[in-house]
DNA sequence: ATATTATATATGTTTAAAACATATAGGTAA
DNA sequence: TTACCTATATGTTTTAAACATATATAATAT
């Protein structure tokens, strides 16, 4: 049996938060999948470290969409690497991205508020 | 076909935000399941409103999990109706919520910010 | 030379939880 | 006596994360 099974709310389960990342990191500077997979433990949203395999899914999902596009480059040692860039549909669809995570953190930021307010009067009680 | 694809960043899939909001309402008072459901939406967390099967079915498992107790409760008009209340797990669990909700909001407030400063010094250029 | 390791990309399978749909049943009112 | 409201419950589909593994080239170590 499996040795202990985590509480639900350290839920792996991450809530899309790789494709803003990545788009984040190619507005930065272009990039190929191997530097993305490097950089994006910076931006701290994973609590375990993401497997190249969902790096490189979303990256071509993004390109099916027309938010990055991507050359290969066969400059520098080691195998060809695809440069991937963000376009100009990537940065709109960035932005979108930015609307929900401000939205998301003030929903977060007023239920924290909230259920500390419900702490202090079960406490008072 | 359907009407139109909305952007996947607004993503219906809102991860996970229903089991904390459940335990915040039932910290705040005992309630029951459609009461739960008529004040879901003042948490905010929800743009599209929440059918109640994800409801009870949080609940169910919930209480599977010692989170919350439930009594039937025959008073009042209509059906009867479960009157469920927040445990001294539930209570921990939901502290452990507050924590990740916690760290959640510090990285988007610092992806946020990340991004406004690469959207500022591309503007520069 | 060739075996191993590091770089780099790619894809198949399983799982979890949201989304969607529908079912059941008692009480209330027309 | 049927139609509707309250209340709870469950079956099915879909999506994306998680997990696992495959492929290929270049550098290096033996």
């Amino acid at each position: 049996m499996p040795p202990e099974k985590k509480c639900s709310c350290y839920s792996q389960r991450q809530n899309r938060w790789l494709e803003p990342s990545i788009l984040l990191l190619l507005l930065e500077a272009p990039c190929h999948g191997y530097e993305i997979i490097a950089k994006l433990p910076d931006l701290g949203f994973s609590q375990s470290p993401i497997g190249p395999g969902a790096v490189y899914r979303t990256l071509r999902h993004m390109e099916e969409n027309d938010f990055v596009e991507s050359v290969w480059d066969v400059s520098g040692s080691g195998p060809a690497k695809r440069r991937y860039t963000i376009t100009t549909e990537g940065c709109e669809h960035l932005a979108l991205w930015a609307d929900m995570l401000a939205q998301r953190r003030k929903a977060i930021a007023a239920f924290l508020e909230r259920m500390n307010k419900s702490l202090k009067e079960s406490a008072r009680d």
